[in-house]
This record gives C-alpha cells, sequence and structure tokens, in this order.
DNA sequence: AACCGGATCGTCT
DNA sequence: GACGATCCGGTTG
C-alpha cells in the first residue's frame, strides 16, 4: 500500500491546463475498486486539452451532454468512449466553466500489479500495462461510472497524489510534442508531455500526413 | 521494428 | 451518415 501519501488538492488543478499537465508527471493516481483491489499508477505521459482556444479539444465547439463534465470544477474525472470500444481517462483543470482536461496517456504500476494484470490479461509485459490511454483506463478499473467523480472529494475511491514512489524515482527531463492523434489545426499544439526514458511511453507517434511513392501533382 | 487492416458505436452534422 | 484524443494481432523486413 502506500503509506506517505500527499494528495494534490483543488488548488493544484485549478490553474491552467498549461501548467498542471507538466506537473502532473511522475505524480501518482490511485483507485481503490475495494474487493477487486488497488492498483496506482505514476504518470509518464499526458496531453493538455483546453485553454483559450483548441480546436483539438472536446469542449471547443460548446457545451453537450457528452462533454459537459469538462466544464465543471478542476479535479473531476471526465470519462469518455472512443473508436467504439475504447474508454479514456481525463482529469479536468482550470475553474468552472473553462473546458479544460488532462487526457492521462500512459503511466507504470506501482501499486497492484497483480490486480492490473488480471484486468489486462493480453498484455504481454508489465510496462504495456498502462501504456496507452485506453488501456491506463482498463489497468485501474475506471469505467463510465467513474465520469464526473471528484477525486478531491472526501472518501472519493480515485485520487492523485505524491508518495516515496514518486521521490524514489524522481521525474527527469519533460519533453514536449505535438499530441497524438489530433489533426487539423490543432495539430501543431506541443501540448503532449512526457518524461524522458520511460518505458511505458505510449509508441504511438503523432499525427503526420501520408506518404507516396510518386511526386504530389 | 514498422506497417497494415479489422473491430465497433456514441456523438454531432 | 461520417468519423474519432485507439488497440491488437498478423505479416513483412
Amino acid at each position: 500500500m502506500i503509506d506517505d501519501w500527499i494528495p494534490l488538492d483543488r488548488g493544484f488543478f485549478n490553474r491552467p491546463v498549461l501548467e498542471v499537465a507538466p506537473e502532473l508527471l511522475g505524480t501518482v493516481l490511485c483507485h481503490d475498486a475495494g474487493p477487486d483491489g488497488v492498483v496506482a499508477v505514476r504518470l509518464t505521459e499526458v496531453e493538455a486539452y483546453g485553454g483559450a482556444d483548441d480546436p483539438g479539444s472536446h469542449g471547443y465547439r460548446g457545451q453537450t451532454p457528452r462533454n459537459s463534465v469538462m466544464f465543471g470544477a478542476p479535479g473531476l474525472l471526465y470519462i469518455y468512449f472512443t473508436y467504439g470500444m475504447h474508454w479514456c481517462a481525463n482529469l479536468v483543470t482550470g475553474p468552472v466553466g473553462s473546458p479544460s482536461a488532462v487526457l492521462l496517456r500512459a503511466g507504470e504500476i506501482v501499486a497492484g500489479l497483480s490486480a492490473a494484470r488480471q484486468r489486462r490479461p493480453g498484455a504481454h509485459a508489465d510496462r504495456d500495462l498502462a501504456r496507452g490511454p485506453a488501456r491506463l483506463t482498463v489497468a485501474l478499473g475506471l469505467t463510465k461510472q467513474h465520469n464526473g467523480l471528484d477525486t478531491v472529494a472526501a472518501g472519493s475511491p480515485v485520487r492523485f497524489g505524491r508518495s516515496a514512489i514518486a521521490t524514489e524515482r524522481p521525474a527527469g527531463t519533460v519533453l514536449a510534442s505535438a499530441r497524438t492523434g489530433v489533426g487539423g489545426d490543432g495539430a501543431h499544439f506541443p501540448w503532449r508531455f512526457c518524461l524522458a526514458g520511460e518505458p511505458s511511453v505510449s509508441p504511438y507517434k503523432p499525427h503526420v500526413p501520408k506518404r507516396r511513392n510518386s511526386v504530389a501533382p
């Protein structure tokens, strides 16, 4: 278990998403699912969405039933469904009314390894358990039931914090690059942040235009 | 290690 | 009716 837990409070999350996102690297996200076990992940890769004008953000075109949690309080969990089969988890940042969130893309399992393995039977290596946003969501046992959950509320089963685990493995250099899978006008935003040299960082490369052997017309 | 295709459905146009 | 903030397994080099 985690003895020396220092939770991140709402004030930490109530800041611009571009400040919160890189500082989240190296912190620990923990889910206590009760009988199914406790799993904790040390975050190694995240992406920022929202802010002033971000065409890549779900909140860019205004509030809808799907993205309404993004407009809520900092510290909420925003979990959405994509590609017909995958769930992805985000942390809402900034003040109420500003649709900003950090997509949790990858991490290293630091507690509850056996429970994480059970939830991801297909994974070949432990570093793959939470490598990628949909994988991380599964390994932690997060589902659509957790959409809108307040991670700062007393007794929340999901919470962010710092611990000796993170201190023993200090966050190295933070790298910034373009966000994975984001095209269009927001494609060039260097809002993907990861820790250098981490095996658990998602291998997927940023969106690139297709190449052909022949020369363009 | 890189590349491909298939799976699969909620959400907004 | 189109398209995703994706993953996996197979194939090829």
